[in-house]
DNA sequence: CTGCAAAGCGGACCCCGGTCCGCATTGTGT
DNA sequence: ACACAATGCGGACCGGGGTCCGCTTTGCAG
């Protein structure tokens, strides 16, 4: 039972049929909740725990919340959150999911140049754009909700950005080792590198966007 | 006292003038260990942690090792095992002090084209290559030693390796932002990533070395 | 050799994330 | 309406990382 609550962060809202394999076998017409099939009191409780952990989240920040606080806000025990959320990361991601989930419908259905319809490396720069933004917005609760080393690269909306990144590059540089690229790619958006470059090495978030415009240029070899 | 311990991963061997700024202010000529000067005692348990630590950690498996266990089988106290290393992490990068030292000894001073004479792009790839190769020998201890998010960037072995790369950067691509490319290139280097394409997509090594390869050549522009 | 400040020691202690299991709530079939 | 799985609940409990502070050891100065 140790991924329970981690489905909350997964599935992509809509196959995009006009370009080829957009996303794949993920899909699955989004209804804005997810969580299966709750029962009543569970969906309640739930719902109160990430009121409740954005309150706390909000008034103190991510890392000064802990689990108990949260579940005693809910007025829930503390199994309770564990049994729904999995672990502290679950919890905190779940925080996050609702604006995940709107930047992947914008590269997956969205118009363009960040949906289907531009060419591929301006579809990656208007990504890679589009993603630091969201970053930077709430940097704090992103750097705590991010997993521990060996789930960093297996939870599911890394996965998303991933499988996108990825096909984005096999359209524009075919011969490259375009999965082992893409994560080069994605690790520049890392909540921990946005933080330590612009909270300890004092760079603005402009140069950070260019410094993708540029990685993205010379790895495609474009240069619009 | 929350970083105590840290300077045991810090400093390189010696300065190289063959070259601009190859090392620049942490310049200190290394006497083989470090520690600045240490009470009779304190360095005695020190050396029984260490071996301690090695051989439960070689044992059982890194995460399989708590604190305390090390403690008892080096015959000192929890609180010793702290003051001198300053948390879990501390600990296990002292054990991998060593072999880390000898890399950016290769890197600082060694022969080309790993160490200073050979051109920038060349250096660089040699790099990736013997950083790479040292990782995955010991992924599992690495993996169980990567710091938390907020310090991955500013721990010393990665200032090292970055300032490394990013002077040899400025050699090869002096327009590019080297500063944010260095952190691009290091993160393919990253043991969890490592990690990751190696054991749970089961990519060979010699795949991530080629991707390196690639890395560098599509950054640089050079394609020899 | 002796005295004394500084440095180090260690284990009791705290905190928090995560687990577990007996009990309560749900909702379904009849 | 009732019974009875199945699902969920919650708080006692555990383990391990990290801290603290009264005591010991060290080593220097006289």
């Amino acid at each position: 039972m140790l991924y329970a609550g981690f489905m909350s962060a997964a599935p992509p809202s809509a196959p995009t049929p006009q370009e080829p394999a957009e996303s794949p076998q993920l899909l699955q017409l989004g209804l804005d909740d997810d969580e299966p099939c709750l029962r009543a009191d569970a969906a309640r409780n739930r719902a109160r725990l990430l009121e409740a952990a954005a309150g706390l989240v909000a008034a103190r920040g991510a890392d000064a919340v802990t689990m108990e606080e949260v579940a005693a806000a809910a007025g829930v025990g503390k199994g309770t959150v564990f049994r729904r959320f999995g672990d502290r990361t679950g919890l905190l991601m779940a925080l996050l999911d609702h604006s995940e989930k709107k930047l992947q419908a914008a590269f997956l259905n969205g118009p363009p140049p960040l949906g289907p319809g531009a060419p591929p490396a301006e579809r990656l720069r208007a990504f890679g754009r589009a993603a630091l933004r969201r970053t930077v917005e709430d940097l704090n609760l992103q750097l705590a909700a991010e997993p521990d080393a060996g789930r960093r690269f297996t939870v599911p909306p890394y996965r998303v950005r991933h499988h996108h990144v990825s096909m984005l590059l096999r359209q524009a540089v075919p011969d490259a080792d375009c999965d082992v690229l893409a994560h080069t790619l994605l690790t520049q958006l890392d909540p921990a590198l946005v933080h330590h470059l612009m909270h300890q090495c004092g760079m603005p978030a402009q140069r950070l966007e260019d410094a993708w415009t540029d990685l993205v240029d010379r790895i495609t070899g474009t240069t619009a």
